[in-house]
RNA sequence: GGGCCUGUAGGGUAGCUUGGCAUCCUUGUAGCUUCGGGAGCUAUAGACUUGAGUUCAAAUCUCAGCAGGCCCA
């Protein structure tokens, strides 16, 4: 049975480091280390990631924004511990073209520091209040020591989540719907996690306190998959982002802040991969069903027809279908999409035309089935949920 | 932050000790043939991480950079 030359249980980090360019989910050749180049394959399933937390944010109320890239030093400066927890990795951009520039700018790290001082003139009154967006875009940490793909990165996939809130309480509020998003996520990407309340010295820089979501690799150690933050008004004080209240009082904003990145894709390659590649939730499967047309000579039109009919009907129901049509043996594109995870693979061939049947396989535990074809579409529904 | 290891075709390797001719597998391309768990044949393509040094001569020795990996704090 062909293998990862390296053994899950072995030597997990190898594994590891096999798999995500094996599965074609990121390239690490780029020549920048920390900055590794998004394959297609890895790329849509982040993709179907994003998707099921933007589903998850406009669920709850939050709105898309999307903020530059670069932020004067003069906002970045403005809270004192946030400098200290960020000043040595940040990426500084000096020059212009031919020129010097004035003022420096950075790239974010993380964009509290740029969001808020236009939250300081987006909010004006306890009318503006909650205000809750989020973006998903790429932040910057200058890591020096040793990089990983997914999990330390120089240039991250992040995605973050800020709101303003007219007291503390109404924060809280905040975060405990913060932790049943995070319930409601995990669950669909079939990853246990647990809460964690980081100490003094290990919380976000700025922050009241922070919780982090953490999951344990087979490694052993833990991996923090996200954090949730309350700032309490430390930041809306430096930043003056102040509301009128309903007694004409002016008021400093509570806020909270939520972020999670692309360690999510570690996690779920670490967690549910195995020794003949990955293992993808359907919920977020770039392909969640793949046929496989077994041709033999003289019979080819018949058996492609029947996979084509099939596609269809998948495709009519949103499910991620897709026809092997490629040149090779069976045998090889079987080990294919197990590497690549797919959840269900369906085979087509001359036998199973004549019983009207088709077979199906389960990426996680190989069961093999056969099923009468007018019975397919809906089998194949009931075994992605 | 400290320590250790590595860099040869797209991928994996041999060669390095003892300096000279770069090996094999896989992959790509074209064609024939085949297809129920990595088929076969033919033709063809492709590499010594970068820079400096030593030397008649460097993949091989020395130093530095870049990149990758491991361990400890």
């Amino acid at each position: 049975m062909p293998e990862t030359k390296n053994k899950k249980d072995q030597d997990f980090n190898e594994w590891y480091n096999e798999i995500v360019e094996l599965a074609d989910l990121c390239d690490k050749r780029y020549p920048i280390k920390g900055m590794n180049v998004w394959r297609p394959y890895g790329w849509k399933l982040m993709n179907h990631v994003d998707q099921l937390i933007r589903h998850e944010m406009i669920n709850t109320n939050h709105d898309e924004v999307n903020f530059p890239l670069l932020i004067p030093e003069s906002s970045f400066k403005k809270e004192e511990e946030h400098i200290k927890g960020f000043g040595s990795e940040v990426y500084w951009i000096t020059h212009a073209g031919l020129n010097k520039l004035e003022e420096k700018w950075l790239l974010r790290p993380t964009s509290e520091t740029a969001m808020y001082p236009m939250f300081s003139l987006w909010i004006r009154s306890h009318a503006d209040l909650p205000l809750k967006i989020f973006q998903i875009v790429n932040t910057f940490r200058y890591e020096t020591k040793q990089t990983r793909a997914f999990i330390r990165v120089r240039e991250i996939h992040f995605f973050e989540a800020h709101t303003c809130h007219k007291n503390y309480e109404d924060a809280e509020k905040q975060i405990q719907e913060d932790k049943k998003i995070a319930n409601n996520l995990f669950n669909k990407l079939c990853l246990p996690f647990i809460f964690c309340k980081r100490p003094e010295w290990d919380k976000f820089a700025g922050a009241y306190y922070t919780l982090s979501i953490d999951v344990l690799m087979p490694s052993g150690k833990t991996l923090q998959l996200g954090s949730i933050h309350q700032y309490k008004d430390n930041f809306s004080k430096p930043y003056e982002i102040t509301y009128e209240s309903e007694e004409g009082k002016h008021n400093h904003c509570h806020q909270t802040t939520y972020g999670m990145s692309e360690r999510i894709l570690g996690a779920l390659v670490g967690i549910h991969g195995d020794n003949k590649g990955l293992i993808i939730p359907p919920k977020v499967a770039p392909i969640q069903v793949i046929i496989i047309p077994i041709i033999f000579k003289g019979k080819e039109k018949e058996v492609l027809e029947t996979c084509e009919s099939l596609l269809h009907q998948l495709n009519k129901h949103n499910i991620r279908a897709n026809i092997d049509k490629r040149d090779i043996t069976p045998g090889n594109k079987y080990y294919d999409w197990e590497l690549k995870g797919v959840p269900i693979r369906i085979e087509i061939g001359p036998r199973d035309l004549e019983k009207n049947e088709i077979v199906i396989v389960r990426r996680d535990n190989g069961e093999k089935t056969s099923i009468l074809q007018n019975s397919s579409v809906d089998y194949i529904k009931k075994e992605l949920d």
